[in-house]
DNA sequence: CGCAGATTTAACCATACGGTTGAATGCTAG
DNA sequence: CTAGCATTCAACCGTATGGTTAAATCTGCG
Protein backbone atom coordinates (compact mmCIF):
# COMPACT_ATOMS: atom_id res chain seq x y z
CA UNK A 1 0.00 0.00 0.00
CA UNK A 2 1.49 3.50 0.38
CA UNK A 3 1.37 4.57 -3.26
CA UNK A 4 1.23 8.38 -1.98
CA UNK A 5 4.84 7.20 -0.49
CA UNK A 6 5.95 7.23 -4.45
CA UNK A 7 7.22 10.91 -4.88
CA UNK A 8 7.71 12.89 -1.70
CA UNK A 9 9.99 15.40 -2.38
CA UNK A 10 8.23 18.68 -1.68
CA UNK A 11 7.38 19.93 -5.03
CA UNK A 12 8.25 23.44 -5.55
CA UNK A 13 5.40 25.03 -7.64
CA UNK A 14 2.73 23.00 -5.40
CA UNK A 15 3.60 24.18 -2.10
CA UNK A 16 3.17 28.01 -3.74
CA UNK A 17 0.03 27.43 -4.87
CA UNK A 18 -1.21 25.96 -2.16
CA UNK A 19 0.11 28.82 0.79
CA UNK A 20 -1.19 30.96 -1.90
CA UNK A 21 -4.54 29.58 -1.52
CA UNK A 22 -4.59 29.46 2.16
CA UNK A 23 -3.53 32.95 2.32
CA UNK A 24 -6.88 34.50 1.72
CA UNK A 25 -9.72 34.27 4.94
CA UNK A 26 -12.51 33.85 2.28
CA UNK A 27 -10.48 30.44 0.92
CA UNK A 28 -10.07 29.24 4.21
CA UNK A 29 -13.40 29.52 5.17
CA UNK A 30 -14.66 28.33 1.94
CA UNK A 31 -12.17 24.91 2.87
CA UNK A 32 -14.02 25.04 6.46
CA UNK A 33 -17.23 24.63 4.62
CA UNK A 34 -16.18 21.78 2.27
CA UNK A 35 -14.60 19.98 4.81
CA UNK A 36 -17.61 19.33 7.06
CA UNK A 37 -19.57 18.25 4.05
CA UNK A 38 -19.00 18.36 0.11
CA UNK A 39 -21.36 21.52 -1.22
CA UNK A 40 -22.65 22.80 -4.56
CA UNK A 41 -20.85 26.02 -5.60
CA UNK A 42 -24.34 27.95 -4.98
CA UNK A 43 -24.03 26.55 -1.20
CA UNK A 44 -20.35 27.82 -0.86
CA UNK A 45 -21.22 31.09 -1.57
CA UNK A 46 -24.26 31.57 0.21
CA UNK A 47 -22.67 32.69 3.55
CA UNK A 48 -20.56 35.08 1.36
CA UNK A 49 -21.38 38.49 0.42
CA UNK A 50 -19.29 38.29 -2.53
CA UNK A 51 -20.81 37.88 -6.32
CA UNK A 52 -20.93 33.71 -7.28
CA UNK A 53 -18.51 35.16 -9.70
CA UNK A 54 -15.84 36.16 -7.31
CA UNK A 55 -16.00 32.55 -5.42
CA UNK A 56 -15.68 30.87 -8.73
CA UNK A 57 -12.27 32.98 -9.08
CA UNK A 58 -12.03 31.46 -5.25
CA UNK A 59 -12.77 27.84 -6.52
CA UNK A 60 -10.11 27.77 -9.29
CA UNK A 61 -7.39 29.09 -6.86
CA UNK A 62 -8.53 26.42 -4.36
CA UNK A 63 -8.39 23.55 -7.29
CA UNK A 64 -5.29 25.40 -8.73
CA UNK A 65 -3.90 24.20 -5.12
CA UNK A 66 -5.60 20.74 -5.75
CA UNK A 67 -7.46 21.56 -2.64
CA UNK A 68 -10.88 20.93 -3.89
CA UNK A 69 -11.71 18.15 -6.04
CA UNK A 70 -15.12 18.52 -8.50
CA UNK A 71 -17.72 15.97 -9.40
CA UNK A 72 -19.72 17.08 -12.22
CA UNK A 73 -23.42 15.82 -11.32
CA UNK A 74 -25.88 17.20 -13.72
CA UNK A 75 -26.44 20.90 -14.17
CA UNK A 76 -24.48 21.47 -11.10
CA UNK A 77 -21.52 19.98 -9.45
CA UNK A 78 -19.99 18.80 -5.98
CA UNK A 79 -17.14 20.44 -4.51
CA UNK A 80 -15.33 18.24 -1.57
CA UNK A 81 -12.19 18.81 0.12
CA UNK A 82 -8.74 17.31 -0.90
CA UNK A 83 -6.30 17.43 2.16
CA UNK A 84 -3.92 16.02 0.95
CA UNK A 85 -1.35 18.92 -0.80
CA UNK A 86 -2.11 20.75 2.63
CA UNK A 87 -0.04 17.86 4.78
CA UNK A 88 3.47 19.01 2.50
CA UNK A 89 2.67 22.47 3.25
CA UNK A 90 2.16 21.15 6.98
CA UNK A 91 5.33 19.59 6.53
CA UNK A 92 7.63 22.29 5.73
CA UNK A 93 6.38 24.42 8.57
CA UNK A 94 7.11 21.48 10.94
CA UNK A 95 10.90 21.81 10.52
CA UNK A 96 10.73 25.13 12.20
CA UNK A 97 9.08 23.37 14.64
CA UNK A 98 12.16 23.54 17.80
CA UNK A 99 12.55 27.04 16.99
CA UNK A 100 9.17 27.96 18.76
CA UNK A 101 8.56 24.67 21.22
CA UNK A 102 11.62 25.54 22.66
CA UNK A 103 14.42 28.00 24.81
CA UNK A 104 16.38 27.40 21.51
CA UNK A 105 15.41 31.10 20.88
CA UNK A 106 17.01 32.24 23.78
CA UNK A 107 19.85 30.21 23.52
CA UNK A 108 20.69 31.78 20.14
CA UNK A 109 20.24 34.99 21.68
CA UNK A 110 23.30 34.29 23.96
CA UNK A 111 25.21 32.58 21.49
CA UNK A 112 24.74 35.33 18.35
CA UNK A 113 25.18 38.28 21.24
CA UNK A 114 28.71 36.39 21.98
CA UNK A 115 30.04 35.99 19.21
CA UNK A 116 29.52 39.17 16.82
CA UNK A 117 29.26 41.59 19.74
CA UNK B 1 4.35 34.61 30.95
CA UNK B 2 1.09 33.64 30.75
CA UNK B 3 0.84 34.80 27.66
CA UNK B 4 -0.83 32.11 26.47
CA UNK B 5 -4.73 32.82 27.68
CA UNK B 6 -4.28 35.78 26.16
CA UNK B 7 -4.36 34.01 22.65
CA UNK B 8 -7.35 32.43 21.92
CA UNK B 9 -8.57 33.21 19.03
CA UNK B 10 -6.39 33.21 15.64
CA UNK B 11 -5.97 36.49 14.16
CA UNK B 12 -7.12 36.57 10.65
CA UNK B 13 -5.23 38.95 9.27
CA UNK B 14 -2.13 37.27 10.65
CA UNK B 15 -3.03 34.02 9.22
CA UNK B 16 -3.32 35.85 5.88
CA UNK B 17 0.23 37.43 6.31
CA UNK B 18 1.98 34.38 7.09
CA UNK B 19 0.47 31.96 4.01
CA UNK B 20 1.36 34.93 1.64
CA UNK B 21 4.37 35.42 3.06
CA UNK B 22 5.42 31.51 2.78
CA UNK B 23 3.61 31.05 -0.88
CA UNK B 24 7.08 32.03 -2.01
CA UNK B 25 10.34 29.95 -2.89
CA UNK B 26 12.29 32.43 -2.89
CA UNK B 27 10.96 33.60 0.63
CA UNK B 28 11.17 29.94 2.22
CA UNK B 29 14.07 29.63 1.19
CA UNK B 30 15.01 32.80 3.04
CA UNK B 31 13.63 31.37 5.92
CA UNK B 32 15.41 28.21 5.68
CA UNK B 33 18.83 30.51 5.65
CA UNK B 34 17.98 32.92 8.53
CA UNK B 35 16.92 29.32 10.30
CA UNK B 36 20.48 28.09 9.91
CA UNK B 37 21.87 31.37 11.53
CA UNK B 38 21.00 34.79 11.64
CA UNK B 39 22.43 36.59 9.11
CA UNK B 40 22.90 40.03 7.26
CA UNK B 41 20.84 41.27 4.51
CA UNK B 42 23.51 40.90 2.34
CA UNK B 43 24.34 37.83 2.86
CA UNK B 44 20.93 36.75 2.65
CA UNK B 45 20.90 38.43 -0.54
CA UNK B 46 24.06 36.63 -2.08
CA UNK B 47 22.65 33.41 -2.81
CA UNK B 48 20.27 34.53 -5.35
CA UNK B 49 20.13 36.22 -8.58
CA UNK B 50 17.76 39.21 -7.82
CA UNK B 51 18.80 42.42 -6.84
CA UNK B 52 19.87 43.44 -3.22
CA UNK B 53 16.33 46.06 -3.33
CA UNK B 54 14.36 42.47 -4.89
CA UNK B 55 15.46 41.23 -1.82
CA UNK B 56 14.80 43.76 0.35
CA UNK B 57 11.02 43.86 -0.42
CA UNK B 58 10.73 39.89 0.30
CA UNK B 59 12.42 40.28 4.09
CA UNK B 60 9.29 43.53 4.10
CA UNK B 61 6.99 40.87 3.51
CA UNK B 62 8.38 38.78 6.17
CA UNK B 63 8.78 41.22 8.69
CA UNK B 64 5.34 41.99 7.81
CA UNK B 65 4.16 38.13 8.80
CA UNK B 66 6.53 38.85 11.66
CA UNK B 67 8.54 35.89 10.43
CA UNK B 68 11.41 37.35 10.92
CA UNK B 69 13.07 39.73 13.25
CA UNK B 70 16.05 42.54 12.45
CA UNK B 71 18.55 43.60 14.55
CA UNK B 72 19.96 47.04 13.71
CA UNK B 73 24.21 46.78 14.33
CA UNK B 74 25.33 49.96 13.61
CA UNK B 75 25.60 50.04 9.72
CA UNK B 76 24.10 46.73 8.73
CA UNK B 77 21.56 45.15 10.57
CA UNK B 78 20.86 40.93 11.38
CA UNK B 79 18.05 38.99 10.67
CA UNK B 80 17.24 36.03 12.39
CA UNK B 81 14.06 33.87 11.99
CA UNK B 82 10.99 34.52 14.20
CA UNK B 83 9.20 31.23 14.07
CA UNK B 84 6.52 31.29 16.34
CA UNK B 85 3.80 33.00 13.74
CA UNK B 86 4.83 29.32 11.88
CA UNK B 87 2.52 27.87 14.38
CA UNK B 88 -0.49 29.43 13.98
CA UNK B 89 -0.49 28.56 10.73
CA UNK B 90 0.25 24.97 11.14
CA UNK B 91 -2.57 24.18 13.69
CA UNK B 92 -4.77 25.78 10.99
CA UNK B 93 -3.38 23.13 8.61
CA UNK B 94 -3.85 20.27 11.25
CA UNK B 95 -7.06 20.57 11.57
CA UNK B 96 -7.47 18.73 8.53
CA UNK B 97 -4.67 15.97 9.45
CA UNK B 98 -7.73 13.53 9.61
CA UNK B 99 -8.72 14.41 5.82
CA UNK B 100 -5.05 12.86 4.59
CA UNK B 101 -3.86 10.17 7.32
CA UNK B 102 -7.16 8.34 7.11
CA UNK B 103 -8.26 5.99 4.11
CA UNK B 104 -10.89 8.54 3.64
CA UNK B 105 -8.65 9.02 0.54
CA UNK B 106 -8.94 6.07 -0.77
CA UNK B 107 -12.81 5.77 -0.01
CA UNK B 108 -13.05 9.08 -1.79
CA UNK B 109 -11.06 8.45 -4.82
CA UNK B 110 -13.79 4.79 -5.40
CA UNK B 111 -16.66 6.33 -4.56
CA UNK B 112 -15.79 8.92 -7.40
CA UNK B 113 -14.49 7.07 -9.59
CA UNK B 114 -11.49 6.15 -10.96
CA UNK B 115 -9.87 9.25 -12.21
CA UNK B 116 -6.41 8.24 -13.40
CA UNK B 117 -4.32 11.07 -13.80
C1' DC C 1 -37.92 23.07 -28.47
C1' DG C 2 -37.06 26.44 -25.14
C1' DC C 3 -36.76 28.16 -20.69
C1' DA C 4 -34.92 28.14 -15.92
C1' DG C 5 -31.20 27.17 -12.84
C1' DA C 6 -26.15 26.63 -11.82
C1' DT C 7 -21.58 28.09 -12.99
C1' DT C 8 -18.16 30.02 -15.77
C1' DT C 9 -16.30 33.43 -18.89
C1' DA C 10 -15.49 38.01 -20.46
C1' DA C 11 -14.47 42.60 -19.85
C1' DC C 12 -13.23 45.91 -16.88
C1' DC C 13 -11.24 48.20 -12.59
C1' DA C 14 -8.19 49.22 -8.64
C1' DT C 15 -4.66 47.53 -6.12
C1' DA C 16 -0.85 44.46 -4.95
C1' DC C 17 3.27 41.61 -6.48
C1' DG C 18 7.84 40.87 -7.79
C1' DG C 19 11.23 42.67 -10.33
C1' DT C 20 14.33 46.45 -12.15
C1' DT C 21 17.44 50.70 -11.92
C1' DG C 22 19.03 54.72 -9.72
C1' DA C 23 18.94 57.98 -6.06
C1' DA C 24 18.83 58.54 -1.05
C1' DT C 25 19.84 57.41 3.67
C1' DG C 26 22.58 55.87 7.59
C1' DC C 27 26.75 54.61 9.80
C1' DT C 28 31.95 53.93 10.24
C1' DA C 29 36.18 54.88 9.11
C1' DG C 30 39.91 57.75 7.39
C1' DC D 1 34.35 66.39 6.04
C1' DT D 2 34.17 62.90 2.90
C1' DA D 3 34.45 58.34 1.05
C1' DG D 4 32.43 53.81 1.22
C1' DC D 5 29.69 50.22 2.42
C1' DA D 6 24.89 48.40 3.64
C1' DT D 7 20.27 48.90 3.00
C1' DT D 8 16.11 51.22 1.75
C1' DC D 9 13.21 54.26 -1.04
C1' DA D 10 11.22 55.91 -5.28
C1' DA D 11 9.59 55.42 -9.67
C1' DC D 12 8.45 52.48 -13.07
C1' DC D 13 6.97 48.04 -15.51
C1' DG D 14 4.28 43.86 -16.56
C1' DT D 15 1.40 40.62 -14.57
C1' DA D 16 -1.71 38.72 -11.03
C1' DT D 17 -5.49 39.34 -7.54
C1' DG D 18 -9.93 40.02 -6.03
C1' DG D 19 -13.89 42.18 -7.02
C1' DT D 20 -17.78 43.78 -10.07
C1' DT D 21 -21.62 43.21 -13.80
C1' DA D 22 -23.29 41.16 -17.89
C1' DA D 23 -23.20 37.73 -21.27
C1' DA D 24 -22.35 32.85 -22.29
C1' DT D 25 -22.52 27.95 -21.40
C1' DC D 26 -24.36 23.58 -19.91
C1' DT D 27 -27.97 20.64 -18.22
C1' DG D 28 -32.38 18.83 -16.83
C1' DC D 29 -37.14 19.30 -17.62
C1' DG D 30 -41.94 20.50 -19.03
Amino acid sequence: MVKSAARRKTPPARLDAVFHALADATRRSILRGVAERPKTVGEIARPYRVSLAAVSKHLKVLERADLIRREKRGSFQIVRLNAAPMRAAEEWIRRYERFWNRQLDALQDLLDREDSR
